[in-house]
RNA sequence: CGCGGGGUGGAGCAGUCCGGUAGCUCGUUGGGCUCAUAACCCAAAGGUCGCAGGUUCAAAUCCUGCCCCCGCAACCA
């Protein structure tokens, strides 16, 4: 009964936003991990869910006449929905809008306000909405976050503190106590380093908005988004509340998965908070890298981030699976392309399992009735290949190396390949019979090979895994790590129905009904239906669906406001040291010249500028970039981030106003 | 001295922590097989492991310095 516990988490996921690769690769993983963890017998909990607090939230809700609630709530189903397809066997769900989860959170504070640990104080300084964050003066640049570039307001307020600084000292001896706390070992010192540079006590709390658990007992308080947060892996146990049975088994938790993004905040605030409260802390955090595009960042401005939903659909859930965990090195960066899932797919999954266990399977059943042999067979190179396989692939998943795991699998089947073509059964077939006792044999040791292989593969790939112990004739297996004992194969019975696991994928074509797929909107319940996985290729890209039709609708006195004026430029050149900064002195009928600084030097030799007529924002804040003043903006539409100027249609007279 | 990641056959990547024949997938060339999903098997060609020093019997791997690329920030008013 006492078995070993697991508990595994995933993030909770902002419901902002529609689910994009990222979220499926964390959580893929994290079903993965918790269905080898079971398959090696020990008591599982896997936890995921979503995080539906915060100001961003609550203006996303507004700008599409939703209450906050509603707009989770839509998004929440999409998350069901997209892991049930997935297959994904979290044993909860935690919505940090549930009652369970409030009452977590007041009873986490309770402690850490026992333990004197909060006081209250008043926080200054620059708000970034969209990160939800302070920032101080000197990391703005200018009057923008240094995050995303988000807007800022200066804000004074009365907050919660909680005494960060005071577990500097104790988070650092927990880190050389415990190396293994964070994975993998780059970011264990970058952490490391991070804290050394010394911790200051955190606003927990904050007055300016209203979308959050109030704090207790001073309803003028919300409670911080990231301790709102963080405390979700707890109050899904039911802490705080009377039944403490699941906390009690399975706290504290053996591995929270995380993005390397947010690993600071489990790696440092978490714990800290943790030892606040006096509660246990996790035995692992892993930080694990990012799915780039192109060789960039995924990000919603530009355009690029992958919604997989067109490989889901055409090749299922364990293709995808599989890709995600083959193709990343788990803890780097990797590149996510339509043509390396395709190529994977069809190389390692139509070629290598598909094929393989379609040769082995058609002869078997040819030659023996549809049954598998009636003796099981001891010695062979195949046992050896597959006992070798097994081992290396215990190691690697127990090490969380799924790439290498996979690589052990797929060199047995390479083996399985170069034995039939080597023992030619056809040929014994066709020479001495179905009686062949040397014929049995070969395909045994194929079967039986076939079957560990189902069972290796079943963390990463449930559905095929039990399609291909079905057709093994041993439907209904649970795939446990004992059954990789080589000769378990059932002798003697029925194999299961013939089907192709995985139809090979024709790569053109796909590529085909994409582009066409493209033109349609994506459904969604986003203002702006981010364009999907983008395969066209365009000189300038495709034009990405920039949803205008959720977007605020301002009225014309709003627009009346930016003076927008015809400007010709008299003068240009590279603001030295910068990378793509560009200085002109425009001219906008004004008598005088302004001096205005773009972003444009990537796009446009400066020679090239001068004379051009551009239009320009002309009663814009000035702006110190670089050092350089500018008084005003240029127009530009941008396209994945690069500015293609805004000219007009014929010369007029500079200062030309534009509406 | 901003933070981080990376530079390994034509392409994409592993290996680097714990030095010891440089491996995988795709591609190319030649051969084999016909059980299988135009698949599979064998063989070959193809690599100064970014550069330069150092440690060592031995360095892709450890140390020092440098160069280049990418993300974020510095600079996209």
């Amino acid at each position: 009964m006492a078995s070993k516990t697991f508990y595994i988490t995933t993030p909770i996921y902002y419901v902002n936003d529609m689910p994009h690769i990222g979220h499926i690769y964390t959580t893929v993983v994290a079903d993965t991990l918790a269905r080898y963890k079971r398959m090696r017998g020990l008591d599982v909990r896997f936890l995921t869910g979503t995080d539906e607090h915060g100001q961003k939230m609550d203006r996303t809700a507004r700008q599409q006449g939703l209450a906050p609630k509603e707009l989770a709530d839509r998004v929440v189903s999409r998350y069901h929905e997209l892991w049930r397809r997935l297959g994904i066997t979290h044993d909860d769900f935690i919505r940090t809008t549930e009652p369970r989860h409030l009452a977590g959170v007041h009873a986490l504070i309770a402690l850490l306000q026992k333990k004197g640990d909060i006081y209250k104080g008043s926080y200054s300084g620059w708000y970034c909405a969209g990160c939800e964050a302070f920032y101080p003066e000197t990391q703005l640049v200018e009057g923008r976050c240094p995050d995303q570039g988000h807007p800022v307001e200066m804000l004074e307020e009365e907050s919660y503190f909680f005494r960060l600084s005071a577990y500097q000292e104790p988070l650092l001896r927990y880190y050389r106590e415990h190396p293994e706390f964070i994975r993998p070992a780059s970011r264990y010192n970058e952490v490391v380093r991070f804290v050394e540079m010394g911790l200051k006590d955190l606003s927990i709390s904050r007055v300016s908005l209203k979308w959050g658990i109030p704090w207790p007992g001073d309803a003028e308080h919300v409670v911080y988004v990231w301790l709102d947060a963080l405390a979700n892996y707890i109050t899904a146990l039911g802490f705080g509340s009377r039944d403490q049975s699941l906390f009690g088994r399975y706290w504290p938790a053996s591995l929270h998965l995380v993005g390397k993004d947010i690993l600071r905040f489990h790696c440092v605030y978490w714990p800290a908070f943790l030892m606040s409260a006096g509660l246990p802390l996790p035995a692992q955090v892993y930080g694990h890298g990012w799915w780039l595009r192109d060789e960039r960042k995924m990000s919603k401005s530009l355009g690029n981030v992958v919604r997989p939903d067109a490989l889901l659909e055409r090749f299922g859930a364990d293709a995808l699976r599989y890709f995600l965990l083959r193709e990343m090195t788990f803890g780097q960066d990797a590149n996510f392309s339509d043509e390396g899932f395709l190529q994977r797919y069809n190389s390692d999954l139509a070629n290598g399992l598909g094929n393989a266990s379609s040769r082995v399977l058609a002869m078997a059943r040819r030659y023996f009735d549809g049954m598998t042999p009636g003796e099981a067979c001891d010695e062979s190179v195949l046992r050896e290949a597959a006992e070798g396989a097994a081992s290396r692939y215990l190691e690697a998943m127990d090490a969380c190396e799924f790439q290498r795991a996979l690589e052990a699998v797929w060199e047995l089947l390479t083996a399985v390949d170069g034995y039939v073509n080597e023992k030619a059964p056809w040929a014994i077939f066709k020479a001495e019979g179905a009686d062949s006792a040397s014929l049995k044999r070969i395909l045994y040791n194929c079967l039986e090979a076939l079957r560990l292989t189902a069972v290796m593969v079943s963390p990463v790939m449930p559905a095929t895994a039990s399609r291909l112990l079905e057709q093994l004739g041993m439907a209904g297996t649970t795939a446990r790590t004992d059954s990789l004992r080589w000769g378990a194969l059932h002798t003697g019975t029925k194999l299961g129905e013939e089907g192709v696991l995985f139809p090979r994928a024709d790569i053109e074509a796909f590529f085909a009904e994409v582009k066409v797929d493209e033109s349609k909107p994506v459904a969604g319940t986003t203002p702006a239906p981010a364009g999907k996985a983008e395969t066209a290729q365009g000189p300038v890209g495709a034009p990405a669906a920039t949803g205008t039709e959720g977007a605020e609708q301002i009225g014309i006195e709003e627009f009346a406001r930016m003076r927008l004026v015809v400007g010709r430029v008299k003068l240009a050149e590279r603001v030295p040291k910068s990378k793509k900064l560009v200085r002109m002195e425009v001219d906008l009928g004004e008598g005088s010249l302004r001096q205005v600084v773009a972003g444009i030097g990537g796009q446009y030799e400066p020679e090239k500028l001068v004379g051009r007529q551009i239009v320009v924002v002309a009663n814009l804040k000035p702006a110190v970039l670089m050092g350089v003043e500018s008084r005003g903006m240029l127009l530009a539409a941008s396209v994945e981030g690069a500015p293609f100027l805004l000219s007009v249609d014929a010369d007029v007279p500079p200062g030309t106003g534009v509406k």
